[in-house]
DNA sequence: GTCTATACTAGGATAGAC
DNA sequence: GTCTATCCTAGTATAGAC
């Protein structure tokens, strides 16, 4: 929009708004708290931000691409094994779990602070997770699982469920617990279903 | 704690407020919005409920004690069934996702507004969930599961990822997704592992 | 011109006094 | 119940440094 007066401002601005956020919620922060940890006038924030909606919904787009970028590093090595490609989604997602500073999942948790379906942040988190299913199912149907809609529901519900109860009572426990079941599952849903062997690959 | 004034007041303040806690966050409901539904003075108010983080711990107990209710009622029938009652309380759960006007789990969601742990409100989150892994987690044994930690995991991981997905995508698909893969989880983790029965009644 | 910093408005918050 | 005190919020406008 505007022209670049300073090249690293924008991202300074969200690089902080994104810790702040995630670290103490969305409604917590003021933003005088963000420009005093940025050291930026107000006047620039506002230039680069036009509301602080604008700033949450910037800051959640940006955990949206880390996500997909995540997924796509971890899916990467696996071309061409797509119910690996699922386990490796669940292995990714439950590194962040495990790691320290944990504290849920930002679209998960941007949903819960702003209930209203008309606030911008409360779409960006639907949409992210919509996002989230169809890459799941995708991947399912080319796993060659039986049923993949139920398949990738049962991967997003150990997903989420991981997310919730990582941030709550602690990750490394359910992070490891959720890659398991994670495993288990899309084996027991992309093998041939006991006799009949209608052999992939 | 005070002699009750008039008998109904302290329920009546507290239904207000879970009704508008639940549906807009707590964050976003201000005390003078409980007063104004309520129809009661602001001194009135203070005297039931110190201050609003009482109130919010007091919606939050409340919640608690519905879900116990419900889990009791839920699994009273099955007295004996073990297993069978691990998949009633994940369908009374799925009954709450797919009803009208559902927004969540109030324990995350009050979770995700309160990060800070010294915060009430998030300490009484944090009990809910692990009373909750406990009681699966006794069900869980006492209905011979191989690892019963792990099979108690699984169901929290199912009910906290239905409460999410339900949440966010819509609930219906959600609850009985969720449903169908609890039951096969407790009867892939308590029957025989394959060859040696080890017969239990 | 570009930035920081401050003053200001208008409103809503908790809390308490009366 | 009303009224007040104190504080914090988003957002805008202005003052002044470099």
């Amino acid at each position: 929009m505007a022209r670049k007066p300073a090249p690293g401002t924008h991202d300074r601005i969200l690089d902080i708004a994104e810790r702040l956020f995630y670290e103490h919620g969305v409604r917590a922060v003021g933003l005088q708290q963000v420009i005093d940890e940025c050291g930026c006038g107000k006047n620039l924030l506002y230039r680069e931000f036009a509301s602080k909606d604008d700033l949450v919904v910037a800051y959640l787009e940006r955990r949206g691409r880390d996500w997909t970028a995540m997924v796509d590093e971890a899916t990467r090595p696996l071309a061409g094994d797509p119910a690996g490609q699922l386990v490796a989604i669940v292995r990714a997602a439950a590194a962040q779990v495990a790691a320290a500073g944990y504290r849920g999942c930002p679209f998960h948790n941007t949903h819960a602070e702003f209930p209203d379906a008309a606030h911008p942040a409360h779409q960006v988190s639907v949409a992210h997770r919509a996002e989230v299913r169809e890459r799941l199912h995708g991947l399912a149907e080319q796993a060659g699982a039986r049923d993949p809609g139920t398949l990738a529901d049962r991967i997003l519900l150990i997903i989420d469920g991981m997310y919730t109860t990582g941030a709550v009572l602690g990750g490394h426990a359910a992070a490891t617990a959720a890659v398991e079941f994670a495993e288990e599952v899309v084996h027991a849903a992309t093998r041939p279903p006991l006799a009949t062997a209608t052999a992939r690959t």
